[in-house]
RNA sequence: GGCUCCGUGGCCAAGUGGCUAAGGCAACGGAUUGCAAAUCCGUCAUCGUCGGUUCGACUCCGACCGGAGCCUCCA
């Protein structure tokens, strides 16, 4: 079955078709770097980050674009009300971006292009715009024209029509149209500029990625990517300059992954037969409340590094990657923990597995490309043929417009079945089967294989270790020894002291038949 | 007002024109355990409402109700 790919300029799935056979360009808008990131501005990168892996594990080569937008009003008000310059605030939060994907395990990107560093290949697309007429310049700005290009609004699904009817704002004296855009701004002294034919100015917004793009990965790229808000006015503008420009398809596939969303908005509860939402007063609370929980541009969303504080990266991914990435996400803290506590089984079966098999999960070697994968033989049959089905299913919904969701789904059936391995043949215990053990390592090694296509599991948690030095694990195996003498004396009122009493130090105790193991949490 | 999109079990969330509507969290029953924990086995939905198309719809179309986003340089 071939990859399938929803297509926001058909709004439909499509087969998948690369520019270059064996080659994906691919070209996410990035962040503009004016203050530190939060959960939202990581979806996209974790998100594409998973596709570039599936398709390297599908076998093509990729090359992706993240562009580093370091030039922009916003900037510039927030490095004035900081008293520093635009290029400092610029590399600080530029730097934030740079860590926060690396927690992330966002390591796919292939280039960083900065605006800044591309203001010469900007202006070429400008000259050629005016010189083909689908630009003017007015008053040390240049707009585009968007009244000449004959498909403007053909990403949004919108007409120029439309777009008068619902404008009621001023437009610029001078522009022939309310739709058109700024190509070049000319600057106010002050501001940031640069030399250019129609005077001293900064580049519009959208000018960049159709500069950078263009630059790094030619004419015509294969997926361009970004936030479902980017649809308008962003992508259509940068889709009408670039097309206008070269005369060519800009890109393929346009992709645009949902909104992350703060969850408890009013209106959410209730069901919908909720008669209180009907006064005014409360609608317009509820307005409030949503403005305040919104996440984009909210001042209150808490940056990505304060939630790192409070949950593993590790399961923020997860929790991302566990709805499809056209969905909004409905973005809360107990949303997260409830993704960690399914995350922990995952962990009890690599350690399971480490204690069964003498080695650690994380240092089994996988396929790394599809045509690598072998359909995996062995005994028992039944178990096999299991392995087998639950891989071509992961396969089948990633190759579904990259359905993380439905993939997750498997993982979650995988551990199941290779419980149920160990359960059944005792592999967990003094009595094991040893001789399954091996089959129990070509389903792990699956899991593994899987896994890493979404990018988690890669390696093994830090077990804290700057605190601990071997005293606690030290101190506990005395613990642990002292309540086994309480138990074999049947002194079970003392066993379960010690136990409970762990408890609330959220260390919790595992007796198996042959050993008590240890956990904190 | 215009343009997109969504409404699946207590919560979250895949999916499909007809064969058992994934999975997670929670809950419940059983196995196991001194009791727990972990694990295993099992139970728990007719897919917002009303119409229509069809041999057949949760899946297609329409209306309605409810929700979200964009139309204001937010990923």
């Amino acid at each position: 079955m071939p990859l399938r790919v929803y297509n926001t300029l058909s709004r439909q799935k499509e087969d998948f078709q690369t520019v270059e056979s064996g080659k994906v360009s691919m070209y996410l808008c990035g962040p503009t770097v004016y203050k530190p990131a939060h959960i939202g501005h990581m979806v996209g990168p974790v998100i594409f980050d998973t596709i570039k892996r599936y398709l390297t594990y599908s076998g093509y080569n990729v090359t992706w674009v993240v562009n580093i937008t370091d030039v922009d009003d916003k900037l510039i008000n927030r490095a004035n009300e900081k008293g520093i310059t635009v290029e400092a605030l610029a590399k600080e939060m530029t730097q934030d971006y740079f860590d926060n994907l690396k927690t992330m395990a966002v390591d796919g990107i292939d280039h960083f292009p900065y605006a800044t560093q591309h203001i010469k290949e900007m202006q070429e697309i400008i000259a050629t715009l005016i010189e083909k007429g689908f630009a003017y310049p007015l008053d040390g700005d240049v707009y585009f024209n968007c009244t000449r290009d004959e498909d403007y609004g053909k990403l949004s699904g919108r007409s120029l029509e439309q777009m008068l009817a619902g404008t009621r704002a001023e437009t610029h004296g001078g522009k022939r149209h309310p739709a058109d855009f700024a190509l070049w701004k000319g600057s106010k002294p002050g501001e940031p500029a640069w030399e250019s034919p129609w005077g001293p100015g900064r580049p519009g917004w959208h000018i960049e990625c159709s500069a950078m793009a263009k630059k790094i990965l030619g004419d015509s790229i294969d997926i361009h990517g970004g936030g479902l808000d980017l649809m308008f006015p962003h992508h259509e503008n940068e889709l009408a300059q670039s097309e206008s420009c070269t005369g060519k398809p800009f890109a393929r596939y346009w992709m645009h992954n949902g909104l992350m969303q703060a969850s408890g908005t009013p209106g959410k509860v209730g069901g919908g037969h909720d008669k209180q939402g009907d006064r005014p007063a409360d609608l317009a609370a509820a307005k409030e409340a949503q403005e305040a929980n919104k996440l984009a541009g909210s001042k209150g969303a808490a940056s990505v590094k304060e939630l790192f504080s409070r949950h593993d990266p590790e399961t923020i991914r997860f929790f991302l990657l566990a709805t499809h990435y056209r969905s909004p996400i409905d973005f809360s803290d107990e949303r997260i923990s409830e993704t960690g506590k399914a995350l922990e089984g995952f962990y009890r079966l690599f350690e399971t597995y480490e204690r069964v098999a003498g080695n650690s999960f994380y240092s089994l070697k996988v396929a790394t490309k599809r045509s690598e994968s072998a359909v995996l033989h062995g005994e028992p049959a039944a178990y096999f043929h299991e392995l087998n089905e639950l891989r071509r299913r992961y396969l089948e919904s990633m190759d579904d417009d990259f359905n993380t969701g439905g993939a997750v789904g498997v993982l979650f059936d995988l551990r199941k079945t290779l419980n149920a391995f160990i359960s059944d043949h005792k592999l967990d215990s003094a009595s094991a089967e040893k001789g399954q053990v091996p089959s129990l390592t070509a389903g792990m090694t699956l899991l593994k294989e899987l896994a890493l296509m979404l990018g988690v599991f890669r390696e093994a948690k830090q077990k804290a270790a700057s605190t601990d030095d071997g005293t606690l694990d030290g101190l506990m195996q005395l613990v642990i020894q002292i309540r086994a003498d309480a138990r074999k004396n049947k002194n079970f009122a003392v066993a379960d002291l010690i136990r409970n009493k762990l408890n609330e130090l959220k260390i919790t105790l595992e007796d198996r038949t042959d050993q008590t193991l240890w956990r904190k949490g």
